[in-house]
DNA sequence: ACAAGTTGTTTCATGAATTGAAATAAGAGG
DNA sequence: CCTCTTATTTCAATTCATGAAACAACTTGT
């Protein structure tokens, strides 16, 4: 379908934005000659389009922008129970959205998952494109070819051929990534930051998640488990420490976690809720306080370690409206900043960012985006 | 000098080994046609050799190994006080070896250090090739293009041009590299692993640093300050905290440094001598293994901390001799291995090694011997 | 000893990707 | 209307890599 050549101008722009011809060539350290054929070809194939003459000195240049409807892509999140299916257009806009119960058994949820794309292929109207692929987010372990679940402790698989079985039933290639991994792919592709090489992601949910990209690329580690940092023993000597389900005490998911943090609150008499705890704190109350300011440090030093090692340019973290404004994040930031050795001058951007209901959804669209925009080989 | 496809060769050749022309087209994917194109030119060049016949079926394949009078490289290690300066060999084997009074102020530094390497090139016999470069291993921030150190605390550095003040007193081009990052980059290039897309390397002497080995490329970080994890504050809650010179306290160094457990094996009113000191934890002296166990066990915890957020497929870490047979390295390796979460099956392989004398001049001059084998932008 | 089979290496004509230089296009500014 | 500047296209040439076939050098079986 496309070459090498057409792969680098599209994920060009589809990382850096539209730009003209002569940025391609400067950019890509092509000739003119280059991409001036090569874009011909992808205006003619309907993927591209000249949206804009910008005027400067000399003939104005013309901005090339990918063409909302040249293919859309199926994003489904296995994250949590309801399952959401996504359909996206190649900027990551949501063109339509369904949800479903998620069901354990393989063939069953395969079978489910293929319905809904059958459908909402269907129901694709004019403003989107034909459907290119659909990308999985699914709690776990996958396999470097992003085709298999090696494990999923939340959904009870172990060596399931999602991309095969998925793939055979919808005739569209399928990509699966761990749902952390594919969260940060999306904010890579849709996130609007243009282009880092260098930034991390921590997702604070009931358990606690991060991903990296490093030099460009997922950094999915030597067995695929990068990124684990909810068993970091953060608490570890302190006598309060709790025993965490992976059978040692002083988990940074012990303390740190909304389902921890809720928990926390029960046992103090309060009650699990975040928004009410967090109003709490506000007016004072000393548990809340406490069980925050607690969770919020143990958090902040979590991400200073994060923060020595990998040294990213960026670091999103994604966490609940309801804990921004509160003593959490003061606490959290301030811990991770007194942890965090600084070089006079350099600055890392702490970026918080709320998740939205689709955003694992989004994420694995982005993982059929990426394929048909950059090609076979791009993480 | 060379094109990109002898490069390829070369650093294929360099990292995984002698091989035949049919393994390169193999491994590079690249036509028969061209490898025997580009192998003809090497051969030529002197660079390459025809070294061994390996008999099958068919026709015998002719094992292509490197020249070791190919080209030598001279590394610096400005790790300590003394310098170390040797010249290597492309399979790193060091041909000559100086050492000198470290110098703070740059101007002096570098002219003594010219004039070493001005020596040092005239000595070179019939064993060794022209020099084809320097590289520079420092404690401290480098720039990105490995021309400028930006900022050495032990050194007092700060914006020095070292690769242009160096390459104008000697015509050689010059590679400055962190010194940790230039040990981890030596071990990939002449530790003889084969060839390792993910790992990473701790250091433990007076200071404690890391480097990490991430796609088959070094990770810097985008500040150029990944790896550092000196002040991961470990004991944190620790009531016997102690105070760092960074500001914080319970930084992993103030426990787990051998400078640290040197200080706590005095204050206990012991010898500071780490091959006594485990010693005597071996007779059973209960001040002895305290201080060991704690340092052990931070170090270990540490380690899980790095491997849950890198998942490397083999961590090395080089530790003093003294220290490996004892409780130190005992306790490190169990308290790191309770905080991984391990998939059943996966295994990470943690290797401990020695430092040896040269360790850090070594992985300075594989700056230069990679530069000369992979080509500009290696890294 | 010889033929057949297997694998490694080289040769060569071909094709694809990319380029530099020149030509053309489209504006701004006088 | 002319000149200057910058963007884009055209075109012939070059570089790079390739597939197929030839050639080489061994092992194995008879």
């Amino acid at each position: 379908m496309f070459s090498a050549g057409h792969h680098r101008i599209l994920s060009t722009i589809g990382r850096l934005g539209p730009m003209s011809r002569t940025d391609l060539s400067r950019v890509l350290a092509l000739s003119k000659a280059s991409i001036s054929m090569l874009v011909r070809d992808l205006l003619t194939q309907g993927v591209l389009r000249e949206q804009a003459l910008v005027f400067g000195q000399g003939r104005p240049s013309v901005t090339l922008g990918l063409r909302s409807d040249a293919a859309s892509f199926i994003g489904i999140s296995l994250h949590a129970d309801p399952v959401t299916i996504v359909l996206t257009d190649p900027y990551g806009e949501v063109l339509a959205r369904h949800l479903q119960p998620r069901i354990s058994e393989p063939e069953a949820c395969f079978r489910s998952l293929a319905a809904v794309v059958e459908a909402v292929t269907r129901e694709i109207g004019e403003g989107g494109g034909p459907v290119a692929g659909i990308g999985i987010a699914q709690p776990g372990f996958v396999s470097r070819d992003r085709r298999v679940c090696l494990a999923s402790a939340a959904l009870g698989w172990v060596d399931v051929d999602v991309a095969g079985r998925m793939g055979s039933l919808t005739g569209l290639p399928v990509f699966v990534e761990n749902d952390t991994n594919a969260l940060i792919l999306g904010e890579q592709l849709f996130g609007g930051f243009g282009d880092r090489p260098d930034f991390s992601l921590v997702f604070l949910g009931d358990g606690i998640g991060s991903a990296h990209i490093i030099g460009g690329r997922l950094h999915r580690g030597a067995h695929g488990g990068a990124g684990e940092m909810a068993h970091s023993p953060i608490a570890i000597d302190s006598h309060a420490a709790l025993p965490c389900r992976c059978g040692n005490k002083g988990c940074l998911e012990t303390v740190a976690s909304l389902r921890a943090i809720r928990g926390a609150a029960r046992q103090a008499g309060l009650e699990d809720d975040l928004a009410l705890l967090s109003a709490r704190a506000a007016d004072g109350h000393p548990d809340a306080l406490a069980i925050l300011h607690r969770a919020g440090a143990a958090l902040g030093v979590a991400l200073a370690q994060l923060v020595q090692m990998i040294d990213p340019a960026q670091l999103v973290v994604m966490i609940e409206p309801d804990l921004e404004q509160s003593v959490f994040t003061r606490v959290m930031r301030q811990e991770m900043e007194t942890h965090v050795l600084r070089r006079s001058g350099v600055q890392m951007e702490l970026v918080l960012r709320a998740p939205e209901p689709d955003s694992f959804a989004k994420g694995a669209a982005g993982l059929a985006a990426k394929h048909y925009l950059f090609g076979e080989d791009w993480a």
